[in-house]
DNA sequence: ATAAACATACCGAACATTCTCTCTGCCCAG
DNA sequence: CTGGGCAGAGAGAATGTTCGGTATGTTTAT
C-alpha cells in the first residue's frame, strides 16, 4: 500500500474516534509511519486531506451502496430497509482488505462536525441527500406502478417521509445508543409501510 | 450583567457560529471584554466552560420547553406539533433581554459535536431524548385515552416512531436547509397523524 | 473607631506546549 | 543528471494555563 492511501487510511480511523481537529497532524504522520516532508508531498494541507477523506470514505462509500442497491431485485420494503440498513448499520468494514470495523455512531458524528467545519462537506452531505432522496422516489413511483404503495399521496412528499424516518433512525440511535438498534429499525420500516402499503 | 454570565452568552454567540475548538480562549475573552485572569476566576479551564454553556443554553432551554408544553391544553396532535416546532425551529431568542437570535441549524450541529468531544454531553443529550420520548408517550396516552389515536399498536413503540420522524425532521433540515422547513414540519406530523389517528 | 486581616473580583505578563507548515537535503530509479 | 518520493530539523504562530499583583469591599480585634 503507498504512502498517500496508508496516510488516508490512517487518518480516517483516528478522526472516527477523535473527531477532526482533536486529532493533529504529528500523530496522523507517526501513525501512518511517514515523516512531515512525506506527508506535505502528497497534501497540501491538512484540511486538503480531511476531505480527501471524507469524499472517498463517506460519501464515495454511501453513494455506491446506493448505486448496488437501485440494482437489487426486491420489494420496496425491502429496497428501503436495505437502503436504510447501509445507514444505520451498526458498523462495517472499512474495505476488502481491513478488517477494522467502522462504528456508524462516530462516522454520523464525524460527518456532522464536517458539516459544520467546511463548507464542501456540507454541499457534498446535501449532494448525498438528494442522492437517497431521488432513490426513495424511485421506489415509491415503483411501489405505486406495481399497485403496492397507495398514490393518493404525492410521491415526493411520501419520499421525503420515508427519508425523515430513515434519517431520524439514525439520529435516535445516537442519543439513545443503549437501545437496540436492528429492533428499533425494523419497527420503523414496519410503521411506515403500512401507513404507505396500498 | 456580571462577567461570569456576560462570558457564557458570548461564548455561546461564538460557538454557535464556529465551532468549539475554532473559538480560542482568547477570542472569548476578549469578545466578553474581560481578561486571561477575570476568566480563570470564574472557570476552571476552557472544557469546564463549554460544559456549563451547553447544559444552561440548550439543555436546560430544551427541558424546560417540554416541561411548559406539558402544562398545554391542546390535542394530541397540536401538543406534537409544538414540541416539534419547538426542536425543529428555525432560530429563536437566545433570552428575553437580547434580541440575538440563535438559528438551531448551528444548535444541532454544535451538540453533535459536543457529543462526539465529550462523554458529559452525551449524556445529557441522552436524557433528554429519553424525556422527550416520555412526554411523547404521555401524549399518546392521553391520545389513546380520549379515544382520539388508535391503541393497536404499543404506545412506546408508537411514541418512538414518532420521536424518529420529529428529530429525522431536523436532521433532514440540516443536510437540505434550502426546502421549506415549515411546510415539511407540517407534511411529515399530517402523515404521522394520519398514521396514528383512530 | 480604627487598624489589621481576610476575601473576592479582576488584571496581564510570562510560560510551556503544541500546532501547521516550510525548507533543505538525501536516496534511488530511469 | 534529473526528478519523484521521502526524511527531518526547525520556524513561526497560536494555544490553554499559571501566577504574582492590584483594587475594593467585608469582617474581626483591639
Amino acid at each position: 500500500m503507498g504512502t498517500k492511501s496508508r496516510i488516508m487510511e490512517t487518518t480516517f480511523k483516528l478522526v472516527l474516534k477523535k473527531g477532526f481537529t482533536d486529532v493533529s497532524l504529528n500523530k496522523i504522520i507517526k501513525a501512518s509511519n511517514t515523516t512531515t516532508g512525506g506527508f506535505y508531498h502528497h497534501f497540501n494541507s491538512k484540511d486538503a486531506l480531511l476531505l480527501e477523506v471524507i469524499e472517498k470514505y463517506i460519501f464515495n462509500y454511501f453513494n455506491s451502496t446506493i448505486e448496488q442497491i437501485r440494482s437489487f431485485k426486491g420489494t420496496p420494503k425491502e429496497k428501503l430497509q436495505t437502503v436504510m440498513l447501509s445507514i444505520v448499520a451498526e458498523c462495517v468494514n472499512i474495505n476488502e482488505i481491513s478488517s477494522k470495523k467502522v462504528y456508524y455512531r462516530n462516522l454520523h458524528l464525524l460527518l456532522m462536525e464536517g458539516v459544520q467545519k467546511y463548507d464542501v462537506i456540507a454541499e457534498s452531505y446535501k449532494k448525498f441527500y438528494h442522492n437517497l432522496l431521488n432513490f426513495i422516489k424511485e421506489v415509491v413511483d415503483e411501489g405505486v406502478a406495481q399497485d403496492m404503495i397507495r398514490q393518493d399521496i404525492d410521491s415526493h412528499e411520501l419520499a421525503i417521509f420515508v427519508q425523515t424516518s430513515i434519517l431520524g433512525t439514525v439520529i435516535m440511535w445516537v442519543g439513545m445508543p443503549e437501545m437496540p438498534l436492528e429492533k428499533r429499525m425494523i419497527s420503523n420500516i414496519d410503521h411506515l409501510w403500512a401507513y404507505m402499503k396500498k
